[in-house]
DNA sequence: GTTGTTATTGCATCAAAGTTGCATTAATTT
DNA sequence: AAATTAATGCAACTTTGATGCAATAACAAC
């Protein structure tokens, strides 16, 4: 599993992510690439940058399932354990570059965490 | 909006929440109370008890949405700002009691926070 | 207790976000 | 250039939840 050949569509993809540091969710993708690729290509390939370890997804608070460019994965290795940031007025989602203390838990062991913060971003608040 | 009427159906769930401190997702109540009730009246009573503030919810990493009892919240005022703990091998989920302390983050306003801790649980660990 | 009002429920139907099977197409290998 | 097989498109399906509407049952007024 992970990429294998580089198809016009995984090219597309990949350089959507590459443009920014911006997080993108599958709904809007499919939407934006709607003429270049069917719906089920978008996510097949999502699933396949992501085994890569080329980018990573989280889930918001209304369920939909977001990606971003990874820094620092690879196939064997996820190290995303990062918060990200979600505008409720314009609905813009990025990874946030900041450490986040996993509370350690009597007799549970914790393996991974998501934290979003929900807000409004700063292009909102002026 | 919010509770009007103790129906037999809202009794069911609200005893439910008072048994313990576990989450429940909506899926699980809407098979658990299947012979009960339908499972639209599951939803429309899970959405009033939060108006009422009697509990809250919370989305897990699957996008499914989870319910669990407030504490100390009312219908104006909802103080749900605490981690969750959800186990991924038999997948219990509960509330947990720990302050997260919330990133400032320079030039956006943070009104909300989702925090969702995976591992195993304690049962599951031995 | 009976009647009237309207919140609540059940049922059918719909919607959105993905997923799957399969035939066709196009990268990559030989 | 031909063969191989990964990747794609399309249609159909699955799951979670929401909605419209008629029937039912709380609750209030009498
Ligand atoms: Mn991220
Ligand atoms: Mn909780
Ligand atoms: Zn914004
Ligand atoms: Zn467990």
């Amino acid at each position: 599993m992970g990429i294998i050949r580089k198809t016009k569509s995984v090219e597309t993809l990949i350089q959507l992510f590459n443009q920014g540091e911006e997080a993108y969710s599958g709904v809007y993708l499919v939407d934006r690439l709607r003429k270049k690729m069917n719906k089920t290509t978008v996510y097949r390939i999502l699933e396949r940058l992501e085994d890569e370890g080329m980018i990573h997804s989280f889930t918001d608070n209304d369920g939909l399932t977001w990606y971003a460019k990874c820094n620092g994965c690879s196939s064997s290795h996820h190290a995303d354990l990062h918060p990200h940031f979600k505008c409720r007025n314009c609905g813009k989602t990025v990874c946030l570059n900041l450490d986040i203390a996993i509370p350690s838990i009597p007799n549970r062991k914790v393996d991974s965490a998501e934290f979003l913060l929900i807000g409004v971003c700063e292009k909102c608040l002026t």
